[in-house]
DNA sequence: CCATCTTTGTGCACGCGTTCACAAAGACAT
DNA sequence: ATGTCTTTGTGAACGCGTGCACAAAGATGG
C-alpha cells in the first residue's frame, strides 16, 4: 500500500500548508469569476476581498507556489487560474463513484458543480436490488456487488460514501480494498483507514451544533448585557458556588438582579 | 459526582476555543453512543479512540468546561452528555429554515439527523412559486415573500442556504434583516455578514478539490519511488534552479508576455 | 489506615498558521 | 535614466492548538 511513511525528511519545498491547500480552491473560485468577466489582473488585496480572506494571507499562501505576481501589478488572472488548477490536480480527470444513493446521494449526482472541475461521476452504487439499473441523473444506478469491478474498471481513486452510518465502515473498506485512496464522507460516522488514504468529512449536524453553541453564547451576553452590572454578580457566584454546576451554569448564570 | 470543589481556577467560561467546540459534537455523538449501550463510564482513552481523536486532547477539551470526571475511573456518560449537550445548547429547541428546496435542499429536509438533536425544521423555503404549498418531508414548501414573517412567527435564529450560488448572498441579507444570526450555507460563495453573524459553510466542491491535491501528491510521490534515484536527481534540480518550483517538472514558470 | 494502581487534569514545549510591516521589485511618467 | 508610485514577497513576532509527560486525585484491596 501507498505508505507515505518514507525516510522522507517531510516537509519540503513540496510542503505546502495544509490551510493553504485548502484555500486555493477559494482563490481559484474567485479568479474563475474574473476571468469570466475578462479582467486580466488582480491584486493581492481585490482578490483577497473576493475570496474574504487576509491580503497578507493570500500573498503568503501564493508565494508557496511560487513568484507569479508581478509588483506594482498584481497577479495575472489566467496564468494564476491555471497554476492553481495545476497544484491541485484539476487539470486531469479524477472520476469518481458515489456510494448510497438515498436522498442525499441523488442531489449529489445531480449537482452540476460536480463535473464543472474536472470531477466525473464514474458511477451510482447502491446496496438496494432494486434500484439497480434506475438512472438517476442520467447515470443508471449499479449494484454494490460490482463496487470492486466499477472502481478497477474506471480507475477510481476518490469515493464519495452517503449511506447510513451503520453502512459507512464497511463500504469504505471495500472502497479501500478496491485501490480508492480519497474519501469524502457524508455520514456521521469516525472511519477508519488505513495510512495512505485521505478522509474528509461533511457533516451536517456537527456544523449545526457549533451554529448551536455560538447562538447560544450570543443569547447568553444579549441577556449579561441587558442585565448590565450582572457581570460581577457572575463571577461572584461562579467563585463562591462550585457545585454540581458548569462553568457557565445551566441557565445563564445571570441571577434576576 | 457533586465533588466539585473551588479547585478550578476561575475556569474559562466564555473562552472555550473553537478546535474544541468543533469536537464537542463528535464527542457528544461517541458517548450517545455508548450511552445508549448503557456503559455508565468511560475512560479518555476509549472514548477519544471512539471519537478517533488523542486522549489528551480530549481530556484537555474537557477540562475548558470544567473537571467532569473522576480519576482512576474515567467519566461518567450520563453525566457527560449532559454536559456537553448543555454547553452546546442543545436543552433547548432550535427552529431552523431551510431556503432553497432544490435537489440538495429536499435531501436536507429529508435529512432524519436534523430533528434528532434539538433542530427542528420549521419552514421549508423556495421562490419557485410553483412549489409553494407542496409538501417536501411533510412539511409544505412556502415562498419566499413570506420569509420574513416566517423567520418572525417561529423565533428562528439559524438559516440554512440551499440555493443557487446567485441567490445566496441576497438571501442571506434577507435571512439577517429578518432577525436570523446563524446561517449554514450550502452554496459555493462568500457571503458576507454584519458582525455578530455566523456563518458556516460546507463546500463539496472545495472538499473534492483539496482530496484531488493529495491523491495528486501521492500520485507524484509513487512514481517518484519507482524512479527510485530520480529523487537525487530532483533534488539537485531543485538546488540549482529555485525559480520555478515546479514539482514533478511540470510547465516552467513563463511569464505570460 | 496504608499501599498500590488507575486515570485524570495540566504545565510545558513545540510547531503551525496568521498578521504586521517593510524592503525590494517592477511599472510608468518625465 | 531617473524618480515616483504601487504592490508583491517575506522576515519576524505572536497566538493558538497539539501532544508529551507527570504529579495529584481518587478508587480499590489488604
Ligand atoms: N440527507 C441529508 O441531507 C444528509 C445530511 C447530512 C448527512 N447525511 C447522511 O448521509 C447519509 C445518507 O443520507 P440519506 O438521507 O441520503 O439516506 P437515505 O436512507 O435516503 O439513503 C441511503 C442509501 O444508502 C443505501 N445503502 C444502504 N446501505 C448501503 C451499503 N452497504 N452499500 C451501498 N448503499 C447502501 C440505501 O439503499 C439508500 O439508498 C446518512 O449517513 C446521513 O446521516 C444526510
Ligand atoms: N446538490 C448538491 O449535492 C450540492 C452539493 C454541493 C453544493 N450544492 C449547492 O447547493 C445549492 C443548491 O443545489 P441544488 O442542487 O439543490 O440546486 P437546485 O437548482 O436543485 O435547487 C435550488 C433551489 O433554490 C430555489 N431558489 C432559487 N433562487 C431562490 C431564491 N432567491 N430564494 C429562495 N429559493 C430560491 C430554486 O427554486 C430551487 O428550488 C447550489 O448552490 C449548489 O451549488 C449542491
Amino acid at each position: 500500500m501507498a505508505t507515505g511513511r518514507t525516510h522522507r525528511p517531510a516537509t519540503r519545498s513540496r510542503g505546502i500548508p495544509e490551510a493553504t491547500v485548502a484555500r486555493l480552491p477559494l482563490y481559484l473560485r474567485a479568479l474563475t469569476a474574473l476571468s469570466e468577466r475578462s479582467v486580466p489582473t488582480v491584486s493581492s488585496e481585490e482578490l483577497a476581498a473576493a475570496a474574504g480572506v487576509n491580503s497578507a494571507k493570500l500573498r503568503k499562501d501564493f508565494s508557496y507556489l511560487g513568484s507569479y505576481g508581478t509588483r506594482g501589478v498584481g497577479y495575472d488572472v489566467e496564468y494564476l487560474v491555471y497554476q492553481i488548477s495545476r497544484e491541485l490536480g484539476l487539470t486531469q480527470d479524477w472520476p469518481v463513484v458515489i456510494v448510497g444513493i438515498g436522498n442525499l446521494g441523488a442531489a449529489l449526482a445531480n449537482y452540476g458543480g460536480f463535473a464543472s472541475r474536472g470531477f466525473r461521476v464514474a458511477a451510482l452504487i447502491d446496496a438496494d436490488p432494486s434500484m439497480a439499473g434506475k438512472p438517476v441523473a442520467g447515470i443508471p444506478v449499479q449494484h454494490t456487488d460490482d463496487l470492486e469491478k466499477i472502481i478497477d474498471d474506471n480507475g477510481v481513486s476518490i469515493g464519495v460514501i452517503a449511506t447510513p452510518a451503520g453502512a459507512a465502515q464497511q463500504v469504505c473498506e471495500r472502497l479501500v480494498a478496491a485501490g480508492v485512496t480519497s474519501i469524502l464522507n457524508f455520514a456521521p460516522t469516525v472511519l477508519s483507514v488505513p495510512d495512505g488514504v485521505d478522509v474528509r468529512k461533511v457533516d451536517l449536524s456537527i456544523e449545526l451544533q457549533i451554529l448551536a453553541f455560538h447562538e447560544q453564547r450570543k443569547a447568553g451576553e444579549e441577556a449579561e448585557a441587558q442585565a448590565g452590572a450582572v457581570l460581577e454578580a457572575e463571577a461572584a457566584a461562579a467563585a463562591a458556588k462550585e457545585t454540581g454546576k458548569g462553568p457557565d451554569g445551566d441557565v445563564p448564570a445571570v441571577m434576576p438582579a
